[in-house]
DNA sequence: TTTTATACATAGAAGTTCGAGGTAATTGCG
DNA sequence: CGCAATTACCTCGAACTTCTATGTATAAAA
């Protein structure tokens, strides 16, 4: 009965990473965790299966890159589709968020306004 | 294919519209509407059971009134189980929305900064 | 050498919202 | 009066998302 403690808007997280550089998966796991300051550890299971149907739409781009490390890396690289993606989803949160935040403080006590 | 536009956080709307005063469920529906600009539109679908739900957690309580036009109405009212369940959803609202736009602003182009 | 971290991946469970459908009363219109 | 639209409730199953669990494999650390 525990409730799944979702990230939700995984898409536009993923596209937003991207805007910056080309990353691999596990990079932008951490990297999500990091910028978030922890409230987001967004899981392999939800994240891999987001990108590859990133990639069936065009958003994004592979290439696989052997690190310095040796290890084999998979890069996602946004593609014009995917930044206009980006931008649409954007407004999209920021329609949302607005609207989520007008209904709150709609409700909100008064006291002070 | 088409994209469904969920509302997501529907209980931390609900629980916010009835934090003012006693609503119906149908009510509920035309006031998210108004507050959030036309940007929700929850579904009977959606909200029903979801009242359901709350009502069997003790968030909220449920009595009948006729309107004075004459139909039944269930009125929902909050319970103090509710209204903490309120506080609590809308921290966690805050500290999602915050992480997103964390994200968002540590992408976005530079520019200016 | 065993554990931890890196790095990819998928299948199935669980949760949410919606679309579609149903019931029923009231109101407005021609 | 008859009929459509609105009000007001409800449920079921489809569709989608995310998580848990699990698996593979390599490299670094203990």
């Amino acid at each position: 009965m525990e409730k799944r403690k979702a990230i939700e808007h995984t898409g536009l997280l993923v596209l937003s990473l991207l805007s910056r550089e080309d990353m691999y998966g596990y990079q932008m796991i951490l990297e999500l965790e990091r910028r978030s300051d922890k409230t987001f550890s967004m899981k392999e299971g939800t994240l891999y299966p987001v990108l590859h149907s990133l990639e069936r739409q065009g958003a994004v781009e592979v290439y696989q890159q052997t690190a310095p490390t040796g290890r084999m890396r998979k890069y996602y690289h946004l593609t014009k589709k995917g930044e206009l993606l980006l931008k649409e989803e954007e407004k999209e949160w920021k329609t949302y968020a607005r609207a989520v935040n007008a209904v709150l403080e709609s409700c909100a006590v008064p006291g002070r306004a």
